[in-house]
DNA sequence: GGGTGGGCCAGTTAATGAGT
DNA sequence: ACTCATTAACTGGCCCACCC
C-alpha cells in the first residue's frame, strides 16, 4: 500500500512525462500510448481512492495531471503533426514508477549522492524574485515550480523532489538575508515586510525586468484564516499600491532608509546570483563587533531562535 | 484536551572546489 | 596538503490546523 506522499510523487513523475511530451512534436500514436498509460495511472489512483486515503490536494493533483493529458490531446488534434518516431520506454518506465518501492534509506547514501550537481534553480530563483515581499510558495506553487524545473531536466534520475524545493526556499530565505531583513526591519512581521517591499517597489519604479524583482501579489485572506494559517493578511492591491516608506517608517531618517534599500538590493543580488550566507554574516560582524573575531557559524549558533510571540 | 501531521525555522553536518 | 567558503541536506524543535 503506497503512502500519500508516494502517490503524489508518482503522479508528479507521470506529470513530468506529460510535460515533456508537450514540449515535443508528438504524434497521435504516442498520444494514444500515453492514454493507455493514463489508464494504468487511473486504475492505481482509483485503488487508492477506494481506500479513502487520498487528500483533496492529491485529488487535485490527479485532476491536474488529467488536464495535462487533455491539453496534449487538444494540441494534437489541432496540429495533426506528422508521425514522429518516438523510441520511448515510457510504458515500462511508468509501470516501474508505479510498482517499484521508493527508496527510503536516504541516510544510507553519501552526501555526494544527495547533492545534485545539475540542480536547476532558475525557476525557483525566478519565483523567489517575483514574490520577494512574501517568498513562501504554497504547495501548489511548489509543485508548479517542480514541474517546470523537471520538464527541463531530461534525465529522470536527476529530477528534483518536492522536499528539495522546500529546502531550497528555506535555505534561500535565510542565506539571502531575507530572514534577517524580516527580523531587523519588520520585527518578524511578514505583513509589514510585504508592505515595505511594495513601498520599495513603488519608489524604485520600472518593471519587473528592469528592477529584476517584485514584491509579489497581494494575497487576501480573512483575518481568521490568516491567523490560523500563520500567514500574513496582505493588504489590498488597490490600497497598498500607494504605500510609501515615509508613511510606513515615519521615524526612520533618509540615511537609514537608503541603507535599508541597499540591503534589500543586496538580497535581490544574492537570490539572483546565488545566496552567499557568510558574506552577510561578515558584514554583520564587521559592523556590529569590529574588534571581536567570531566565526559566522558561532554567530549563527548564538543567534536567537524563533520564540513564541 | 491530547495526538498527529505539515510547514517552517535555527543549528548543524559533510562533500566539494578554489585558493594558498 | 591544507584551509576555507559554499551549499544540499539532516536534525530537532516550535507552531498551527485538524481530528478524535
Amino acid at each position: 500500500m503506497l503512502t500519500q506522499e508516494e502517490v503524489r510523487q508518482k503522479l508528479l513523475e507521470f506529470e513530468y512525462t506529460l510535460l515533456d511530451a508537450l514540449t515535443r512534436e508528438v504524434d497521435e500514436s504516442y498520444y494514444s500510448h500515453l492514454r493507455q498509460l493514463t489508464e494504468i495511472v487511473r486504475r492505481e489512483f482509483a485503488l487508492q481512492q477506494e481506500q479513502g486515503t487520498l487528500t483533496n490536494a492529491t485529488l487535485q493533483l490527479g485532476a491536474r495531471v488529467s488536464d495535462r493529458l487533455e491539453q496534449l490531446g487538444h494540441i494534437l488534434h489541432e496540429q495533426r503533426t506528422q508521425m514522429q518516431r518516438i523510441h520511448s520506454n515510457a510504458s515500462q518506465e511508468l509501470v516501474l514508477i508505479l510498482r517499484s518501492p521508493i527508496p527510503r534509506s536516504r541516510a544510507s547514501g553519501s552526501l555526494r549522492d544527495r547533492r545534485d550537481p545539475t540542480l536547476n534553480a532558475k525557476h525557483m530563483r525566478d519565483w523567489f524574485l517575483r514574490h520577494l515581499g512574501h517568498p513562501f510558495p504554497s504547495r501548489e506553487d511548489k509543485e508548479q515550480i517542480l514541474a517546470e524545473t523537471n520538464a527541463c531536466i531530461r534525465d529522470r534520475t536527476l529530477r528534483l523532489k518536492y522536499t528539495q524545493i522546500v529546502l531550497w526556499f528555506i535555505n534561500t530565505r535565510r542565506r539571502s538575508g531575507w530572514t534577517a531583513f524580516l527580523r531587523h526591519y519588520a520585527r518578524g512581521d511578514k505583513v509589514k515586510l510585504f508592505n515595505l517591499a511594495q513601498a520599495i517597489e513603488n519608489e524604485e519604479g520600472g518593471t519587473h525586468e528592469t528592477r529584476q524583482w517584485s514584491a509579489g501579489h497581494a494575497i487576501t485572506l480573512t483575518p481568521a484564516s490568516a491567523v490560523q494559517a500563520n500567514k500574513p493578511m496582505l493588504s489590498d492591491p488597490n490600497t497598498s499600491s500607494g504605500l510609501s516608506l515615509q508613511s510606513l517608517l515615519p521615524n526612520m531618517d533618509d540615511i537609514a532608509r537608503r541603507a535599508m534599500k541597499r540591503e534589500w538590493s543586496n538580497i535581490v543580488d544574492r537570490v539572483r546570483i546565488g545566496a552567499k550566507e557568510r558574506i552577510g554574516d561578515w558584514v554583520d560582524e564587521v559592523i556590529s563587533a569590529p574588534s571581536t573575531a567570531s566565526s559566522s557559524s558561532q554567530s549563527r549558533r548564538h543567534s536567537t531562535r524563533r520564540t513564541t510571540p
